[in-house]
DNA sequence: CAATATGTTTTTCG
DNA sequence: GCGAAAAACATATT
């Protein structure tokens, strides 16, 4: 799932393949997956280079060599990048494809079409206008506190909110409030200083680590939480191992929050 | 084949 | 117009 570390990673790897280099054409299967008119799209990259990249949460802004023309890319739920020579190495679901005069090509692929490219012509322009908050990585402890004391739901949805903290989802808020011993239904507007630091670093930390190991999900660090989820790719194949505190050993809680599947340790992440 | 996964947008209510 | 909560939406996989 592309939460911020595996934006990040897409953002490091299009920084590596695809900038620099005119773009002759751009390839789209579905046009639902454009924010921009087809044509329109065609017309203001014909002959752009990309040159740099930022990104915000989820959403990876590439910046051309018209300084009004920015492509912003996010990937939904299962969304990626790969970079290509070969139009016989065309990665199944590569629905957009952009082609260089190199002769490379650099296909976004969405296997269920919830990812979404289109032009905006300036970013800050744009992250105000979808109330977009600071990037998790960025954002200042005051200014974190600051837009978690006006909300009073349970601290998950709130987390969850990308007008709050920009870049975490599903699994990071549950790996965040595992890590800082905060039970996901705690009330924002109840936690006290200690939470709030304990919630804080966790969030740097779950996301250094998401990225340091890019996002491969079992090398990460045994005390962590992902593991509980039955990822495809996850190493374990004992089921009760799985479903097991990484630091206590009491059995993991899986529950419904703001109508997302959630686990916490009943144990360590009290309701009080 | 119905259930499931999840981020974002839309809707509804107070 | 806003916060909160829930529903709607996008579709492939199991």
């Amino acid at each position: 799932m592309p939460e911020l570390p595996e934006v990040e990673i897409r953002r490091q790897y299009l920084e590596a393949t695809s900038l620099k280099q005119p773009i002759t054409s751009i390839q789209v299967e579905d046009t639902k997956l454009l924010t921009t008119d087809y044509m329109l799209l065609q017309q203001q990259l014909a002959d752009r280079q990309f040159i740099s990249t930022e990104r915000i949460g989820k959403n990876l802004f590439i910046y051309t060599d018209n300084p009004a023309i920015i492509l912003r890319m996010h990937f939904g739920m299962t969304g990626d990048l790969a970079y290509y020579h070969n139009s016989l190495d065309r990665p199944r679901h590569a629905r957009i494809v952009f082609e260089f005069a190199s002769g490379f090509n650099l296909g976004f692929i969405c296997p269920r079409k919830f990812e979404r490219v289109g032009l905006v012509d300036s970013v800050t322009d744009y992250a105000k206008s979808k109330k977009l908050a600071p990037d998790a990585l960025s954002i200042s402890f005051n200014q974190f506190i600051t837009n978690l004391h006006k909300r009073n739901s349970p601290i998950k949805p709130v987390l969850l909110d990308q007008a709050v903290v920009a870049g975490l989802g599903n699994w990071i808020v549950d790996e965040v409030l595992f890590q800082a011993k905060v039970h996901p239904e705690k009330r924002a507007s109840t936690l006290n200083d200690d939470e709030l630091i304990a919630i804080y670093n966790a969030i740097a930390l779950v996301l250094t680590t998401a990225i340091k190991f890019e996002a491969r999900y079992r090398d990460f660090p045994p005390d962590f939480l992902i593991h509980v989820r039955k990822w495809d790719d996850s190493p374990y194949d004992d089921v009760e191992a799985l479903s097991k505190c990484p630091r206590c050993g009491t059995k993991i809680s899986r529950t419904e929050v703001g109508g997302r599947t959630t686990f916490y340790c009943p144990n360590e992440q009290i309701l009080s």
